[in-house]
DNA sequence: GCAGTGACATAACTAAATCTTATGATACTT
DNA sequence: AAGTATCATAAGATTTAGTTATGTCACTGC
């Protein structure tokens, strides 16, 4: 009746950690007025003010600083709770949280969801598209419990398993003048070409970005903020791109105006894998997970982590 | 959004502890069916069986058990954080939860209020009026921070502080063989009476029923619901009854048809006092509004304690 | 053995809490 | 001095939680 919610702690908790509503409102997933309110109750229920308002953020009082505290030792022991249920050993169960990013979403998770289920036939899937860094703050605060992502990670929170090298091919339209040929194509003859990129926030921008860098290309000014609207502008001749060949067979179909080539030698490439926090137990568990998928999908390669 | 609600854990642990749906609907103010909901989710998103339904209440499984733990760890950490910030070490501030038993509820209370909010002018009172066993109950819990109601309390997770004696006087219809008189009257003289008590559940019936046992009156068939019921049934003249001295403005005024005559003697009464959670830091506090709420009261007796 | 009782589940509906969009206020920045 | 970033407020929509009424099932007691 006068106990605050376990929302208002995360919510005031996601604030207290990034230093503004408006952030901490996109990292929740809300908007954020819902979160003025409900700081505002908390507030209200502990008759303190947490933050100081000011117009380039918020910062913590006095009390803040130690409901902060305290409101954390309760998230992790909520946290805590769920772990210790949501496995039997060897097995998921009931609901759990796996977050994707968006250059992998599309294409792998019909895969990945059938072999989940197979394995975990006692879990529910929920699932959550996200870019790496949000990805990564949820499955700190155990909205996730697991995530779907290109690796490496760095960071002691986590563990991490790959599941495959997912291979960059050179996506161009079909009037390309590379397109004429089949054959694996050398790196350096990307000098020169505009390379389209997403937008920031995708981590496979910063990948191909890179890989461009190594080979002179320049990227192109237009930015794409999704793969597939990316792929249309390739079909459209506004340049080309790299694309994981995990996408090929959706964006790169025939009768999309789009040709792709290997590239010869060691292809330019991104490693999918699993993360999940270290605190949990069992990460065998993900291990198997990890492996049982990389099996299962048609996109699958070695992996040479 | 994939973590228990605080609510949830609540109700677990409340039916945990009964054993029975029912029986912690009760005590959590909601109806049955509102449970049985949120403890399916609950066992939804855990993917576990923490209940054992029975025909005669339910058990907790092995799941539950575990989880019974951790939700009770929980519970503690937001009742600490509630606690530490709710205060400033000489008043109290933000929302207040005070529990009044219903045989006091409507006498007192505006002078308590008044008083309280004269010495805790930064704190928000939540008034719920409740029997003695659930207003333990929820302060145990953390769902109000405050009791007012008759003493003793035997349980060491609480501390009392006692704020006035309220004496019992006889109330009779006007037209009763007794009511003649104005003097103080022996307790003898209730031999013989038929004495209508409360309904149980309520303290006050347990006390008036130990001081007829003393007298050999015996009680009437008959209950009452409530303080006010009690009082229309003795001027209807189906009996007698034991009316606390606090009530006797409201419930015996003129043009009610009730009489009143104070026990000669040391007269039957009753303690009313303060009560909280031993936990709470800066027990003083708590002791001054008891002495202040004693002063400011206008039903206000010399403490024996 | 069969109505009666007590306990939890289910269903349909209602009430309340929460969130969203749109807009306002305020203090820096340029 | 206009522009921008940040949080607050308001009105309306949505979602969640709760209520009452009813169902199911296993014991209880004649």
């Amino acid at each position: 009746m006068s106990l605050p919610t376990l929302q208002q702690l995360r919510y005031f908790v996601a604030i207290a950690d990034s230093g503004s509503f408006g952030v901490a409102a996109d990292e929740q997933f809300v908007s954020q007025p819902a979160l003025s309110a409900q700081i505002k109750e908390l507030e209200r229920k502990l008759g303190v003010t947490l933050f100081e308002r000011t117009n380039r953020g918020v910062l913590l009082t006095t009390h803040g600083d130690e409901v902060l505290k305290r409101a954390r030792a309760v998230l992790r022991e909520v946290v805590g709770l769920v772990e210790a249920t949501k496995h039997d050993g060897k097995h998921l169960r009931g609901e759990i949280g796996l977050g994707v990013i968006p250059t992998l979403a599309p294409y792998v998770l019909p895969d990945v969801v059938r072999s989940f289920k197979n394995s975990h036939p006692d879990a529910e899937l929920r699932i959550f598209e996200m870019t790496t860094n949000k990805l990564l703050d949820s499955l700190r605060r155990g909205e996730i419990d697991l995530g779907l992502l290109a690796l490496p990670v760095f960071s002691d929170e986590f563990l991490t398993a790959p599941i495959a090298e997912d291979k960059f091919l050179l996506a161009m339209p079909t009037n390309h003048e590379l397109a004429s040929s089949k054959s694996p194509l050398k790196l350096e003859k990307l000098r020169g070409e505009r390379v389209i990129l997403l937008e920031e926030g995708h981590c496979l921008r910063d990948q191909v970005a890179q890989v461009c860098q190594l080979a002179f290309s320049e990227p192109s000014e237009i930015q794409a903020t999704s793969m597939a609207t990316l792929s249309q502008m390739v079909a459209a001749g506004m340049g080309v791109t790299l694309l994981p060949e995990c996408a090929e067979k959706v964006e790169a179909g025939s009768g999309r105006g789009i040709v792709t080539r290997r590239f010869a030698g060691q292809s330019p490439s991104r490693t999918i894998g699993l993360i999940w926090r270290r605190s949990w137990p069992f990460a065998e568990m993900f291990n198997d997970i990890a492996e049982k998928i990389g099996k299962n999908n048609r996109f699958s390669q070695n992996v040479s982590s």
